[in-house]
DNA sequence: TGAAAGATGTTATATCATAACCGAATCGCT
DNA sequence: AGCGATTCGGTTATGATATAACATCTTTCA
């Protein structure tokens, strides 16, 4: 797969999270309804992380009905607990998972200078972490590991 | 150093890294002034991260005068510059960080039951992050690893 | 078909954070 | 000591993110 920050056909991104999407809510039998789908679909509107809000903005410029946040936020709530997307705690955001239904650890690196985020299952760090974890008897549910930096060609072009 | 989920003289944590910090400050020539001073000692009240409206509710009920929300986020601000606390992002909250002035990478162990929060600087942990980070070519500027599960002392509790 | 569960609409508000402006305190210099 | 520059904190207002609570509508399925 090439990376997310490479030029690539995005529509296709796009088509094929959300024929995933209803894959997988099919099989699980949850509800992949007009607006959790709507929802999905401007979360990948690109590879960079979205906001609530940004969505709520959108949403009001696509749709006749003005959504309000409550709305959205459900819908991202929904996602969310299908493993259909992420959320950044550091940034506030949200961002389509690129392999959702497959059990995985997430790490993100989040460029600063084009928000592009990339989405790493890391061998090595998972492993690190396990073992840190055990080291100290503690038991995890969750891991939040979001690197901010320069992505490759933000390197290049700040050279 | 005994873990900070395990009893302990905590007014020794408190007053050594009140030191600390003034001699930190001292070095670099910041001015650790009265009210900097006392956020941090807030923040060093517990190893539970606390939130700024709790600072400024503390604040509220121990000083005088009542202090409004940028007077407890310059405090934090110019803390978080000097490396005296880290600001746990999924958490909103910020803690105190025990080995301030010595370079270091964070990785935090979050207890979802006592809330207690473990600093880590743990070797495999940066190595295989910053392996991550050349194999993608991407050069980091910042790490936020926060580890959210339950501690051994809650396990043990909870069965 | 009708009761229960689930999804969305709606209003209000909680929670976290910062912009902008001003006066007070401190510092560095002579 | 006096003065100008800088930093700090007070104050008001508002922006940004998120959720509680209740009403209504839709779907499911016995």
């Amino acid at each position: 797969m090439t990376s997310v920050n490479q030029p690539h056909d995005h529509h296709l991104c796009i088509s094929e999270a959300l024929q995933e999407a209803r894959t997988l809510c099919q099989q699980k039998g949850a509800r992949l309804t007009y607006l959790r789908e709507k929802v999905l679909e401007l979360v990948w509107q690109s590879h960079q992380p979205i906001g609530a809000y940004d969505i709520l903005a959108e949403l009001a410029k696509q749709e006749e009905r003005v959504a309000q946040p409550p709305t959205v936020y459900r819908a991202l709530d929904f996602l969310l607990e299908q493993g259909l997307i992420h959320r950044l705690s550091s940034l506030n955001a949200f961002i389509g998972c690129p392999h959702p239904g497959k059990k995985h650890n997430s790490c993100f690196l989040i460029c600063q200078n084009c928000r592009v985020t990339q989405e790493i299952d890391h061998q090595a760090i998972n492993q690190s972490i396990a073992s840190c974890a055990t080291d100290q008897g503690f038991k995890i549910t969750d891991a939040a590991i979001e690197l901010t930096g320069l992505c490759s060609i933000c390197q290049e072009a700040q050279g």
